[in-house]
DNA sequence: CGAGTCATTGATCTGTCTCAATATTAGTGG
DNA sequence: CCACTAATATTGAGACAGATCAATGACTCG
């Protein structure tokens, strides 16, 4: 019975603040909860939508941690982003109504499925709607170019910096810890998002612990002085 | 006399099949019309917008080529695309109402100026249009995972042939040579896209000029063997 | 508890960068 | 028209960050 009356809806999630309905009035709301079809869940190592599948949908996470990434003909991956709680994937199937990567979950996760149809016709009737859509979709567009200077110009210790400082600033957005986290995806993942070989992150990794940087156990890494990462590369530095 | 009955119109612009108007009706096309408010000229080297430029508008490039980047604290430059007629810049600007790019012609250049606030107006009206305004949106993010998996898991080698071929193709939709080309962009400016030093794109040019896959002189580029160039890397081979 | 996955660390190799010199071109003014 | 200058491009030699190859160690999960 409660399991019945169990309602999936924007108006009372806990992610208000960072999804969707960001600055939309009580009545939006109430009509954004007919845009999300249902939820899904998708457990771990599991892809929630692969290259070429065919595009209905965006997905807002509810909860987990997902990867995306692209693979060439010759089969060599790389990791495109690393998404979180609050965070909408899915934007790359629009241009041709198929993904053009695949987002798997780096742990048990679930989803709001929300069909782009309906995103679209929501979004002509409420212009805040519009806005936020068109907004997501820039930053994401902005996001890539950091991404770019990252991987043109930055030498590896700048990459795992910018790399943490990212992750717990995000992490921190969303009630965590600002200098403790547990990192959900492997080295060589973490590799292959910023253009590196497995052993240099983890090289990197260990002289960052060497100078009291950081302390590192496996997953596990505590931030000791943030001011020298952000000395290293700040991600927000960009002018 | 003539020149006042010159009027902005994307209903007879030689562009329709490239820019905004695609897939849109006799009417709509007539509606798009008002979304472009202005013709702009940007002589080459002038910056069209700046990194912390409010935003306002979209602009569609009539003529002319573009480069867009992005600078860290430090001074380093990332150039993170080069555009041409029938492309739309400006979408970087939508998420913090200010710019996070520079866009500067690369030659003398003309864009129609299309104040975003129309854009959005005249979307709710045509879902035609709005769905091209995302997909438009979506196919630039598409575009930065193909240049992340560039700058992350290719070599010199693999960079420039992926970035010639992909230029040809470009300008080929635009009635030019498949074969020819005249670049608008110094070796700095290849290289700091495809994360290199202009060095190495000065040599990686002369050694497929050794292999008899190109012919170069500074500028000017032939294509002899365009099937040993995506050999090397075919940009279109994602899967 | 055992097998497989993941992480760390060392030794060596290599593609690209750096530094430096020269060549070519475009632009300017006499 | 030519000389001069500044910007751009080419090419070489040597250095180095990160890749590669290889071995060991730590953790996870059935």
């Amino acid at each position: 019975m409660l399991l019945e009356t169990y309602k999936v809806a924007c108006s009372n999630c806990n992610l208000r603040e960072l999804c969707m309905p960001i600055g939309l009035s009580q009545e939006e709301l109430q009509k954004l909860d007919d845009v999300v079809a249902t939820r899904r869940k998708v457990s771990q190592g599991e892809t929630l939508y692969r290259n070429g599948d065919s595009f209905t949908s965006l997905y807002a996470i509810r909860t987990g941690f997902f990867k995306t990434c692209v693979s060439s003909q010759d089969g060599r991956e790389q990791v495109t982003g690393f998404q979180m709680a609050g965070e909408i994937i899915g934007l790359d199937g629009i241009t041709s109504d198929h993904h053009n990567c695949n987002a798997v979950a780096l742990e048990d996760a679930e989803v709001c499925v929300m069909p782009f149809a309906n995103v679209e016709e929501m979004s002509r009737e409420f212009p805040v709607l519009q806005r936020h859509v068109h907004k997501i979709m820039s930053r994401e567009i902005v996001r890539d170019q950091g991404v770019m200077m990252l991987l043109g110009n930055m030498r590896a210790e700048e990459r795992l910096s910018a790399f943490l400082l990212n992750l717990v600033q995000r992490l921190n957005a969303r009630g965590f810890s600002r200098s403790e986290l547990v990192l959900r995806m492997t080295r060589e993942e973490i590799g292959s998002y910023l253009g590196m070989k497995l052993e240099t992150v983890s090289r990197t990794f260990s002289k960052f612990s060497d100078e009291g940087i950081i302390e590192v156990k496996q997953r596990w890494v505590k931030i000791l002085k943030p001011d020298a990462l952000k000395r290293i590369f700040d991600p927000d530095s960009f002018c």
